[in-house]
RNA sequence: GCCCGAAUGGUGGAAUGGUAGACACGAGGGACUUAAAAUCCCUUGGCCAUUACGGCUGUGUGGGUUCGAGUCCCACUUCGGGUACCA
């Protein structure tokens, strides 16, 4: 018998498939354990090698819990909608829907080859009606709520009706856009439509006017999760703002509870960091500043209420409202002269664009603490969507007041004792406050933090302001100007949006003739013919964004056929939510904060049982390309081996690493990869060519693409899983490297050698010696220990270790041998089956096995080896009984004959024993 | 700029404060073979020895705590990741 992985392989993944052997059904007499990994947008190149990285963890883990005992959901699906489908669309007529689908094969194939235990009976696709029934469903469903601020929950939008109708505004408490004030009169009087424009400032999903990222070259808008450095992450165009009419979702009344449930969630502290700054929670105050010579007052927002004294200035973002109201007639030229240039920077410009800019309005603001008057300037650097859009400035203690101050020679003012603000600003929150004293506030001799309490207090006591706490965070745009995405539940009576009968779901995605705005600047969907409901009414133009379809997938994976509802309440209960989630930590702020918002609002709604989504969450790191190179001479067709490239004028040129075994190239191979090479000279060291390598991002265009169905069929899945995880810890990113793939292969085959020796059955019925237990112990010790904390690098290494130690003791026991395949089932397990059926004789299928049970007895010595160190230097070893009393233990040190070269003409002035371990004896 | 993380042989990487370099790759040497592949054995951080499986040195840099530091503390350097005129 040889070990043959392709009939292996193919034998038990049609075994696994025709008996359901991953089937999960709620199993009320088992505990339920949910993995849960992050669904790929199932793109036109396949996967490369580094996509499964994350699925093989996972499905480790899965089926180590199966092993333990636990009923265990392991789904998986895809993120269907995106641009590249749409884009290619645009580019070939070819219906997205046609390539998602072909994309969506070609993905599950190669899933398939590596040997996955999804329950693939609970497949979802983000496109398919019968799923974005439920995303439109959600939607309806948070533009019929608001946030009650009071309760901390959402509530039904009717509840408000029912309050306005009665209070009016008096006593709301609700999250908005703007406070309103409106007496129950005003209400009762208001038209359909400025009723419904009422309520969009608190609907949970609004159509509201909001600046917006929007992308000329994508023809739509963007979330600022999907924008990074003034660039669209698809595709990397520019983004400019924009005000636009656009659906939103009220992400940002959920900040606070975004943040408390960080404590709840077992996540990487890193990742936790990450959300917690995009969150951006900061205290401070809200402060009014009057301006001279008229009833206007500015309102500002400040962390640092305690440096009062120190405004020097304040400065308007130039798109403030306030900006129109102040300006002196004199200053209006200039004024709009500056907002005219800001306009029609992009948003990239302004970031590259650091100089300091900025023009003084004419008008004068009163300090309400002090009553000093203090010009009001209008500059960008002052950002509208934060806060109020205006700030007290601080030169002396913030950089970028500082900056402005400077370049427009305003005064500085230090308010920290030995602060040195002759060079740069003093930023740092410590130090004892000066020049910060009126008639009626002294902070003088205070603590920073002493000085902001008392700043904070007077300023709610007497009423210029109040403590407020504001957050970075914004609500998510909803609206994309795409065809595919699932359109938007809503259509407009007399101009009025109002969502359409939850019966009447799920709202189908349109046919177009093409996948372009209209020539009247609409979206896609104004191409489709009969874009009404039955009744006649216009329908929603606008698709939702990519976010939409994955931010409540984990429900339905647990009741995926549902038709009534997104999950039955049976189903929730039993599953709650996803004990372990694997996906990258790209999607820390968008995937994992909108899932997280959604969950919440849900959880408000009763309907589902748990606040947070994802208890546990991995973050498996990027695998990156290793890249190879050959060097040219500079206009020659000779190529130099990498240790010689130093002696020539050289050009690197990426070569693809399908051709480099060991960094040796196939030269043959390269001939014929290009007509241009085929005539191609090679100067050689050591009879070889060495090529260079670098580790680089994995794409096509540097040769370095590895497909995961070269290596399985060439060395299996077995090997392929085994050595991505031997790659190194799962957290962290690495270059691919094929080269060391050998070693894990070698594994298998020492493995199967085990179980057949010289193509013999090498299994008998006889009884493990304690040799044997011994090995096999310390495995299900190490294996059971690094699984749970997923350090499968590390377990790969004592297999290959237990292994060699089993062959070497000559190991023939069948208890011994299939104890070792249950624990490596999870690993590798196609060879992991076979083994069990054909060498351990087993009837039924090893996930139905269970996981050995350690028992320390085995790992107990009689002896144990010390380390005889002397002054902290390990000297020599000795042997003692495991048993022996520390005083015994060092009275055989000193007694060594090994230690008296080192305790010639010393005195020994202490001796540390650590049990089994160390003596160390301290010399005089 | 701010926040987080990392730094260990030629390479990927192991090490609850206790003999640094597990495991693997690569490399060198050997066995088997007409030869190659495959397989197996030995060596492999550096330096000095090789009469000794002996010595010295060694985990980015400099300090500190400790009987003992890759590991803990302080300062710095470099490299990754996140975020950015967020007041």
């Amino acid at each position: 018998m040889e070990y043959n992985h392709k009939e292996i392989e193919n034998r038990w993944q049609q075994y696994w498939r025709e008996n359901n052997t991953y089937r999960t059904e709620i199993d009320h007499s088992r505990p339920k354990f949910y993995v849960l990994d992050m669904f790929p947008y199932p793109s036109g190149a396949g996967l490369h090698v580094g996509h499964p990285l994350g699925y093989i963890a996972s499905d480790i883990y899965t089926r180590y819990k199966r092993l333990q005992g636990f009923n265990v959901l392991h789904p998986m699906g895809y993120d269907a909608y995106g641009l590249p489908a749409e884009q290619y669309a645009i580019r070939t007529g070819q219906h997205p829907e046609v390539t998602t689908r072909n994309n969506i094969e070609r993905y599950r194939s190669q899933l398939d080859k590596i040997g996955f235990s999804f329950d693939w009976s609970r497949e979802i696709k983000t496109c398919d009606p019968e799923y974005y029934k439920w995303t439109q469903w959600a939607f309806i469903k948070m533009f019929d709520s608001y946030y009650d601020t009071a309760a901390d929950a959402a509530r039904p939008i009717a509840d408000l009706v029912a309050h306005l109708q009665k209070h009016g505004t008096e006593g709301l408490h609700a999250a908005a856009t703007r406070q309103l004030s409106i007496t129950p009169e005003q209400w009762n009087a208001m038209d359909d439509k400025e009723k419904s424009d009422t309520l969009m400032n608190y609907r949970l999903a609004y159509l509201g006017n909001t600046m917006v990222n929007w992308c000329p070259a994508l023809g739509t808008v963007l979330a600022n999760d999907e924008v990074s450095e003034g660039l669209s992450i698809r595709g990397g165009h520019p983004v400019e703002q924009k005000l636009m009419y656009q659906w939103c979702l009220r992400v940002s009344a959920y900040a606070q509870r975004l943040l408390d449930g960080l404590e709840k969630v077992d996540w990487t502290d890193s990742l936790k960091e990450t959300q917690r700054n995009w969150i951006g929670r900061s205290e401070g105050a809200e402060m009014r500043f009057p301006v001279a010579d008229s009833d206007i007052e500015l309102e500002i927002f400040t962390t640092r209420p305690d440096t009062i004294f120190g405004v020097t200035f304040m400065v308007l973002a130039p798109e403030s409202k306030y900006v129109d109201m102040i300006t002196t007639e004199e200053m209006r030229p200039a004024v709009d002269e500056y907002r005219q240039s800001i306009k029609h920077k992009t948003e990239r410009e302004r970031m590259i664009d650091r100089r300091v800019t900025g023009v003084f309005t004419g008008a004068y603001a009163i300090n309400p603490i002090t009553g000093k008057k203090i010009p009001v300037w209008v500059s960008d650097y002052v950002l509208a969507g934060y806060g109020t859009g205006a700030i007290m400035a601080v030169p002396a203690h913030d950089s970028r007041d500082y900056a402005f101050a400077r370049t427009f020679d305003l005064p500085v003012i230090p308010l920290i004792q030995g602060a040195d603000v002759s060079e740069q600003s003093f930023d740092a929150k410590e130090g004892t406050m000066i020049n910060s004293a009126s008639d009626s506030l002294n902070l003088n001799g205070l603590q920073v933090k002493e000085a902001m309490a008392a700043a904070k207090e007077f300023i709610s006591r007497t009423g210029i302001g109040k403590v407020k706490v504001n957050f970075r965070l914004r609500d998510a745009i909803f609206s994309r100007q795409r065809y595919w995405g699932e359109p938007i539940p809503v259509a407009y009576r007399n101009g009025i949006p109002e969502t359409l009968p939850v019966e009447s779901l799920p709202l189908l995605l349109p046919e177009v003739d093409k996948y372009l705005p209209t020539e009247s600047g609409e979206p896609p969907l104004g191409r489709a013919a009969n874009w009404k409901t039955a009744a006649g009414l216009p329908l929603e133009l606008n698709t939702m964004p990519g976010f939409a379809g994955s931010s409540a997938y984990y429900l339905r994976y647990m009741d995926p056929r549902n038709n009534s509802c997104l999950v039955s309440p049976e189903a929730n209960s039993y599953w709650k939510q996803v004990d372990l989630y694997i996906g990258g930590s790209e999607h820390a702020t968008g995937h994992l904060i909108y899932s997280r918002f959604w969950n919440k609002f849900l959880y408000d709604l009763g309907l589902v049982c748990e606040d947070e989504p994802f208890r546990r969450l991995i973050n498996q790191g990027m695998i990156q390309g290793r890249s190879n190179f050959v060097y040219r001479i500079k206009d020659t067709n000779t190529f130099v081996s990498h240790g010689l490239k130093d002696q020539y004028d050289v050009t690197p040129i990426h070569v693809d690493v399908n051709m480099v075994t060991n960094d040796r190239l196939d030269i043959e191979r390269f001939k014929a990869w290009s007509p241009e090479y085929a005539t191609a000279e090679f100067i050689l060291e050591d009879g070889q060519y060495i090529c260079g390598y670098a580790v680089e991002k994995m794409s096509k265009s540097m040769y370095n693409v590895v497909n995961p169905d070269d290596i399985v069929e060439r060395y299996g899945a077995d090997t392929l899983r085994l050595y991505e995880m031997f790659l190194g810890p799962l957290e962290q990113s690495k270059p691919w490297d094929t080269n060391g793939i050998d070693g894990v292969n070698r594994f298998i085959k020492k493995l199967w050698n085990l179980f057949y020796r010289d193509g013999k059955l090498n299994v008998t019925d006889t009884e493990p010696t304690p040799e044997n237990l011994k090995s096999l112990h310390k495995l299900i010790k190490k294996v059971t220990a690094d699984i749970e904390n997923f350090s499968f690098n590390t377990s790969v290494a004592a297999f290959m270790i237990c292994v060699n130690e089993l062959a070497q003791q000559r190991c023939t026991s069948r208890k011994v041998l299939a104890d070792l395949l249950i624990l490596l089932a999870p690993f590798a397990p196609h060879v992991a089956e076979e083994l069990w059926h054909t060498a351990i004789g087993a009837t039924t299928s090893i996930c139905d096995a269970s996981w050995p049970a350690f028992n320390e007895e085995y790992l107990r010595e009689s002896t144990v080896r010390y380390a005889v160190s002397f002054n902290g230097k390990a000297r020599f070893t000795m042997e003692a009984p495991a048993d022996a009393p520390r005083d015994t233990v060092s009275d055989m040190a000193l007694s060594h004959p090994d230690a008296a070269k080192w305790l010639e003409n010393k005195t020994v002035k202490k001796i540390i024993v650590v049990p089994g371990k160390i003596v160390n004896i301290v010399l005089g």
